[in-house]
RNA sequence: GCUCAUAUAGCUCAGAGGUAGAGCACUUCCUUGGUAAGGAAGAGGUCGAGGGUUCAAGUCCCUCUAUGAGCUCCA
């Protein structure tokens, strides 16, 4: 990074903590001097006096505005107010301009402390305030004043406005109180700040970048998907492009299963009530459901594919010598998700999970979480995903044993630790019916998301009484684990579209190689190789619209096909293609076996 | 589910109470081109749905549906 034009103290770090010039002064602490630039203890210190500038900025705009909190986030700040007027993002302007005014005057950022009764008493008037201060401990509050703006807070800042520059305030929304969705809603303002002006640009650059790859965007221009009102919402509708590409997918993902011994199997869309009152579904996630009644019999719709692989299990007498069993299924689920929680293809209300269920003995646990870990891994190093793992433990709402619960967690955690596999913990954070290992997605946005997920199952063997005949020829209860990899096909392909920016590889591409005949004579050849291409298992189409060349290739390239074929006089005359790679933006001249060769080694490079 | 906003042609969007518009896409014709937009003509809309106000509603009001930004919740 750019040298800053001077290097500013602007606070001290001391045994993790981090605190202010004002503090460390008062305190006379001292420590690891914080520089003003763009480290993650400075962008905590710039970004959280940026959002008390903004706070500042509202009450003077705004003189009726009451504030709540306003921490900093992961890329930015908040602030939550309440005010009577409405604000939108046209305000954000003004509001930018009157921070930008604060700055101009160099206010100093002054702290002092009080009792927490004399902060009761200062605040007597400001409802916001003293939920705030039920928040917090009793003893000595310290206060932050710049000009006549004075807030409660814990700090730290910076020693004084001037240093606020480089800040954009990005968007206004709702927020409840305190998060609590029974509590009024308070105005959200969310910004970011940071040292320098080219670190903001960066930064910002990289948000528009986001938008351009947004898969719901991708999923319209490229014929991927679309929803319509009269469907609803939540139910995704696969176009022909988009089916492609999903059907390649779950082809290379059916092999995969297949070579590590799973077994397809297939159950019904709707399953009587009372099977879903049997495994706890009914009780605990009977809100997200579906039903319907015919013949005075309630049906479920099934939100999850567990039962009809335990019916499967029970199909026949188990012995400890088949055990583990591992089944698997293209589930398609339903769930009512929330009206407002709907977003493209990453939230919706109909999906397919790659689920799989494993039969297993409690001893065998660990080597098949073990197993199953190496199948995500190979599957995300195909799609350059990198991932991390999370632990969610018991919930609130469970059912089960919390000693069953406990064991189970252990043994999730047992199987990380002893292959050296590092891993976050979700407390509270598990399905009601058991603890689970999730898989969370870094895109190339470097964004988080949660697919995968394996999940340890002592409670739904036990509801049905599943059972497998041990060594001693006695009835032993094997445990389930339910586990899928890419979660479910919809999410997966969405975080993919904007992992590749809708530049998806060879491999998986919906249309992987179009061919580009120069001029009308030229349109048998093209087809010609269009079909052996077909008989090859490529997808290819021959571009023989009435438009100039220039625009085919600009259409195709538009559409990011992977690989586009022009064809004249000369490739006819000579056998060969001319080839122009969009992936690695270069034109080859090929003869027909060599550009056939290419395309074998690049689908022989995947395999999963 | 909650708050705020949005909904006009297949897509992206103009249209601030008085006869529905543009660009792209689509159809037809001309053009037969060597690596990112050749030309012309044409067709296409109960302005998301329902109700209300008004002499008159795409435009103002209400309800619903869908979408967006968040909150809360999840693959």
């Amino acid at each position: 990074m750019e040298a800053l034009v001077e290097e500013i103290v602007i606070g001290i770090q001391k045994d993790g903590e981090i605190f202010d010039t004002q503090s460390a002064n008062i305190q006379n602490i001292s420590g690891n001097e914080i520089l003003f630039d763009n480290s993650n203890d400075s962008l905590e210190i710039i970004r959280h006096s940026t959002a008390h500038l903004m706070a500042q900025a509202i009450k003077i705009l705004y003189p009726d505005a009451k504030f709540f909190v306003g921490p900093v986030i992961e890329d930015g700040f908040y602030y939550d107010f309440r005010t009577s007027e409405k604000i939108s993002d046209t305000d954000l302007k003004i509001i930018e301009k009157q921070m930008k005014a604060l700055i101009k005057k160099k206010l100093p950022i002054e702290q002092y402390s009080i009792s927490k009764k004399d902060v009761l008493e200062k605040f007597a008037d400001d409802d916001l305030k003293q939920e705030v201060l039920k928040r917090i401990e009793d003893g000595n509050i310290t206060i932050y004043k710049q000009g006549d703006f004075e807030d409660l807070c814990q700090g730290p800042h910076v020693p004084n406005t001037k240093l606020l520059h480089n800040f954009k305030l990005t968007r206004v929304a709702g927020a409840y109180l305190g998060g609590d969705e029974s509590k009024e809603m308070l105005t959200r303002i969310y910004g970011t700040a940071f040292a320098d002006k080219e670190t903001l640009k960066e930064h910002l650059a990289m948000i528009e970048e986001a938008k351009k790859r947004d898969h719901r965007k991708l999923g319209g221009e490229l014929g991927l998907f679309t929803f319509d009102d009269e469907i609803g919402a939540g139910l995704p509708i696969w176009l022909p492009n988009g089916a492609r590409l999903r059907s390649k997918l779950e082809a290379l993902l059916f092999t995969a299963h297949r070579k590590r011994g799973y077994q397809p199997v297939r159950a019904p869309e709707i399953l009587k009530s009372e099977a879903w009152k049997t495994s706890g579904h009914y009780q605990n996630y009977g809100e997200n459901m579906y039903f319907t009644t015919i013949d005075d019999i309630e049906y479920g719709i099934k939100p999850m594919n567990c039962l009809g692989h335990i019916k499967v299990y029970q199909n026949e007498l188990r012995s400890y010598r088949d055990l583990p069993l591992k089944f698997f299924e293209y589930g398609v689920v339903h769930r009512h998700e929330k009206s407002g929680v709907m977003h493209g293809l990453f939230r919706v209300r109909e999906f397919t999970q790659d689920d799989a269920h494993i039969f297993c003995t409690p001893d065998q646990i660990k080597e098949n979480v073990i197993e199953v870990l190496g199948f995500v891994d190979d599957i995300m190093k195909s799609f350059g995903f990198e991932y991390n793992l999370e632990i969610s433990t018991r919930p609130d709402k469970a059912i089960g044993d919390e000693k069953v619960w406990e064991i189970a967690t252990q043994g999730l955690k047992d199987a990380l630790d002893e292959n050296g596999i590092s891993y976050g913990i979700d407390e509270g954070g598990g399905a009601f019916y058991g603890p689970k290992i999730d898989i969370k997605i870094t895109d190339a946005l470097k964004r988080k998301w949660q697919c995968g997920t394996i999940q340890i199952d002592f409670n739904l063997p036990e509801r049905f009484e599943l059972e497998y005949t041990n060594e001693n020829n006695e009835k032993s209860q094997p445990v389930m684990i339910h586990r899928a990899i890419l979660g479910s096909f919809e999410r997966f392909i969405g975080i993919l579209i904007e992992h590749v920016g809708g530049e998806f590889p060879f491999f998986i591409a919906p249309t992987q190689v179009i061919v580009i005949p120069i001029a009308d004579v030229h349109l048998d050849y093209a087809k010609e190789l269009a079909s052996e291409l077909m008989m090859m298992e490529i997808d290819c189409e021959v571009s023989s619209k009435n438009e100039s060349l220039n625009k085919r290739i600009r259409l195709a390239e538009k559409q990011r096909v992977p690989m586009i074929l022009v064809v004249g006089d000369e490739e006819i005359a000579n056998k060969t293609v001319a080839l122009r790679d969009r992936r690695e933006r270069k034109q080859y001249n090929l003869t027909k076996a060599e550009f056939y060769n290419i395309i074998k080694e690049k689908m022989n490079e995947v395999h999963f």
